[in-house]
DNA sequence: AATGGCATGTAAGCTGTTACATGATTTT
DNA sequence: AAAATCATGTAACAGCTTACATGCCATT
């Protein structure tokens, strides 16, 4: 997974460094993924190797050393946004973060998955509540399982309101 | 963490196999967390050898190994399930899986502990889309991460009024 | 007789964390 | 001058997955 993230990542900026982007995962990106420098490091160097980014060969007044992500880079990247979403990874905001124009496709093809993904969890979700807490009893024999299927059970119709809202918002 | 959480399901049911708890991850409890065989037998071993649980002397019909939580290991359960949530790791639901009682004060106590966390991070996160999105420009320039905010926010905002109902209805 | 589920275990490998290390620059 | 931050790297370890391995029992 981790390639794919700093594929993307040094695609949304042009160029970055190894520090930039561990930097990167203390912001907005850390709400869905994390990486440490130690993992950045040579995780930059296999790209290397791949032949996913290339260093920049321009001159740098700075220390660090900045990437630029080649040709078979985006090839790959566009590849693995492209693949269909899974139940679990829940890679859906990590996918959006890499999706800058609001007139791309994948925008689309993305929400629509995950509300594919929500919708058929939420119904497993409230058939497992009729199973195991058919009445009353069930539930004080155990609260708090009680309570975070309930939860699970809000959580998943909330997004999937947001999820549609959202497309419709996408026209 | 594991160790926990087979200390968890053991005390919930009273007496469990190894099998039987690996197929509990595969239900319920599998909404929050996972564990294969591999990882959970070596793990039991560990906690006999450490006097969290013990195996069932009974004669037993079948060929499972059933195991028993020590006097020790409702202690360090009990223990766990005390130390105050943090921000990572997000053990709230986890924690009350294990609560049976609706009249457990740690329910209370722990439903209060996740509302702060979860205000916070809605603060921080409100905040952050002043900052990093300030005009539609930048929206439009970045909209899968715009995106991926607002669905951050609304999460939050969704799980803290389900955190304050349930405390309106524990009272 | 063969397939599949029950039941337990070990081994190899991948991912990720924490700690160890170093050196330059910037701030206090 | 000292402390913090920038910047890059390696090493040891913990946690977890996949695959390997075995044997029993029930169903088809």
């Amino acid at each position: 997974m981790l390639p794919y993230i700093l594929l993307g990542l040094i695609n949304n900026q042009t160029k970055m460094s190894g520090y930039q982007i561990s930097q990167e995962f203390n912001h907005e990106i850390g709400e869905f993924w994390h990486a440490s420098h130690s993992q950045i490091y040579p995780e930059l160097q296999r790209m290397i190797s791949d032949g996913w980014i290339e260093p920049d060969a321009e001159v740098s007044d700075s220390k660090s050393i900045f990437y630029l992500i080649t040709f078979d880079g985006k090839n790959i990247l566009q590849e693995w946004l492209s693949e269909p979403l899974s139940e679990k990874d829940d890679l859906f905001s990590l996918k959006l973060y890499f999706i800058k124009n609001q007139d791309s496709p994948l925008l689309r093809e993305l929400v629509e998955q995950q509300l594919q993904i929500n919708s058929s969890h939420y119904e497993h979700l409230r058939s497992r509540r009729e199973l195991v807490f058919p009445d009353e009893a069930s539930i004080q024999n155990s609260y708090g399982h009680s309570l975070i299927l309930n939860r699970a059970i809000e959580r998943e119709r909330n997004h999937i309101n947001w999820l549609k809202s959202t497309l419709d918002n996408l026209e």
